[in-house]
DNA sequence: GCCGTTTTCGGCCCGACTGTTTTCAGTCG
């Protein structure tokens, strides 16, 4: 039974719970649970197996217990009863956007509706408005709802959050009424996926901001529209909220809006705790009821005594107890990075010559860039023969002799065969100045064939780079089934950097697994695997994740100046 | 159900917006 799994039967006894109109601190603690082991890189077998459930925040003794029950027997005594204790379709009518446990239970035992199918069919008849706390427009807003579920709200990708934040941002700021505007939420944490875009902006006029917003020419729906908060949906079916505070509660207004819940909430206990209140306005003193700070972020964290939490971290996973005791890391920064070590060229399926590369490389500030074509048995990707490839490396032996203040670092994104042997030989692989080895191929394999192929892939002496680990895509394609947490420690034992791919697309490593991979001490190759000039940026989400994942630059392989770097490769 | 430099019992974050309401419950983030 995996950390997935467990979690979501966990989501589900809350869902439960929350229907039946329990306890919600209840509710809350379940949640928590929820979200404490997706967060977990080890699989919970194994820390159930060493007796470490306990030492979790959030997991308690009857939690411990029912997880200790699921990975034993696959079965969960609890769940089963209280899932028979409610309709199926209840939980699936919870997902309704606007609909939840209260209406859903009244719906249930005054009507008994129990499906989504009878929901609607209810809606549509007009038997809902007869409900108490129910109206014309509750029955409308529940057809959309239901409308909205059928096209499946899917999470957007933070590349594309980001363009459309950037685009909306850039609109709202041509108002002279506004002198600030900028993304917070998910976006501004840098979550691999987004589920709505929240913009917070600092105006003496909040309608003209509303209006202006609710009147974009990317606005396909407006959700919601008040004064000082509208929600709209782009015809993209992208949900974006827009928000105006004073400028003096800005800081607190950013913080709050920045998230996540989880966060918040630690943050808030604190301020209870020293008898004051924390909301998007300001900090509070309870008793005088004086605002003690607000304007900026600085003065939130600093009335609480810590300081500035990077956004990337603030997910309710150790960040607060790092920052009271002094434990921030110093995060990976942009400007760090001095080079990409994932690159295509023309040569494969890549749409630059290796020379075009170079000068988009130089004008990122870059020192270097690791050129990794695919390898000859890929041929949805042209891959390179072994003659190509010795070409390729003649190649970049010429070009680096006229570059000054700049390296071409000739290497291959080799493929790691079926039976795990390399699809170039080791003498060729020898020649290079790196190498990066991938799966490709063969991903339903079984665990143990997988990992076999990936073992050996990293105990090839010439591998420097374990490429795209799981090869998932978000969202399309799932991670292979691996166990991450040993593969990671196989690559500490043979030396191997393991990836992070920066195309927002697959962040593969992902930040659960790049904060284990620092704390086994594991090297983090990014690597961008741009096919065309564009992708070169991905960089920035590479860089992104990497300080979701708690890295810092000594962990980061592309960190280091040229010289080191080759030293680097060829140590292993 | 979790947790503890006030507590092993009694707490557990905070406010905007909507719709159905003449003062508030439900939902959301």
């Amino acid at each position: 039974m995996t950390n997935k799994e467990i979690a979501e039967i966990f989501s589900q006894i809350a869902d439960i719970l929350d229907i039946k109109g329990e306890n919600p601190f209840k509710i809350r603690a379940y949640q928590k649970a929820v979200r404490v082991i997706g967060g977990l890189s080890e699989e919970i077998r194994a820390i159930h197996e060493r007796d470490g459930l306990r030492e979790i925040d959030g997991i308690g003794v009857a939690i411990a217990k029912k997880i200790g029950e699921l990975v034993e027997t696959g079965k969960l005594e609890y769940y089963e009863r209280e899932k028979a204790s409610i309709p199926e379709g209840l939980l699936s009518m919870l997902k309704v956007p606007d609909l939840g446990p209260k209406k859903v239970r009244a719906l249930h035992e005054k009507l008994g509706i129990d499906t989504l199918q009878k929901l609607e069919e209810a809606a549509r008849a007009g038997k809902l408005r007869q409900l108490a706390g129910f109206g014309e427009k509750t029955e409308q807003n529940i057809l959309h709802g239901i409308e909205l579920l059928k096209r499946g709200r899917e999470r957007i990708l933070l590349g594309t959050a980001t363009e459309v934040a950037e685009t909306i941002v850039e609109e709202l700021s041509k108002l002279k009424e506004v002198s600030v505007a900028v993304a917070a939420g998910s976006l501004r944490r840098q979550k691999e996926t987004i589920g709505d875009i929240d913009i917070l902006v600092v105006s003496r006029d909040p309608k003209k901001v509303m209006d202006t917003f609710t009147n974009l020419d990317c606005v396909g729906e407006i959700v919601a529209k008040g004064g000082t908060k509208s929600s709209v949906r782009t015809h993209e079916d992208v949900q974006v909220d827009v928000r105006v505070v004073e400028r003096k509660s800005f800081g607190a207004a950013l913080q709050y809006f920045t998230g996540s819940q989880a966060h918040n909430v630690e943050v808030r206990e604190i301020a209870v705790k020293r008898g004051l209140k924390v909301n998007e306005y300001g900090v509070f003193d309870v008793k005088s009821g004086k605002m003690v700070a607000g304007k900026t972020e600085e003065e939130v964290y600093a009335a609480l005594d810590l300081p500035v939490i990077p956004p990337e971290l603030r997910e309710g996973m150790g960040e607060i107890d790092a920052a009271r005791s002094g434990q921030l890391p110093d995060l990976l920064e942009p400007q760090q990075v001095r080079g990409d070590l994932h690159v295509h060229t023309r040569w494969s399926d890549g749409k630059h010559s290796i020379e075009e590369i170079v000068e988009a490389c130089r004008s990122l500030g870059y020192k270097y860039v690791g050129i990794a074509d695919h390898s000859q048995s890929l041929n949805v990707a042209n891959g390179l023969t072994v003659e190509e490839l010795e070409k390729q490396i003649e190649l970049i032996r010429k070009v680096n002799r006229k570059l000054k203040g700049f390296r071409v670092l000739a290497g291959t994104e080799v493929d790691i065969m079926s039976d795990g042997s390399l699809d170039f030989p080791d003498e060729l692989l020898a020649k290079l100045d790196f190498v990066v080895a991938s799966i490709h191929s063969g991903f339903k394999q079984s665990r143990e064939k997988l990992t076999d192929r990936i073992r050996s892939a990293m105990e090839n002496p010439h591998v420097s780079i374990l490429g795209h680990p799981t090869g998932r895509l978000i969202g399309r394609r799932d991670p292979l089934d691996i166990n991450v947490v040993e593969i990671l420690e196989l690559a500490k034992e043979t030396g191997t950097a393991v990836e992070l791919n920066a195309h927002h697309m697959r962040l593969d490593l992902n930040d659960v697994h790049l904060r284990k991979a620092k704390e086994l001490g594991v090297t983090i190759s990014i690597g961008t695997d741009a096919h065309v000039m564009d992708e070169l940026s991905s960089m920035r989400y590479g860089v992104a994740t990497a300080r979701r994942g708690w890295l810092e630059a000594k962990h980061v392989l592309n960190t280091l100046p040229a010289s080191k770097l080759l030293k680097a490769l060829k140590s292993k």
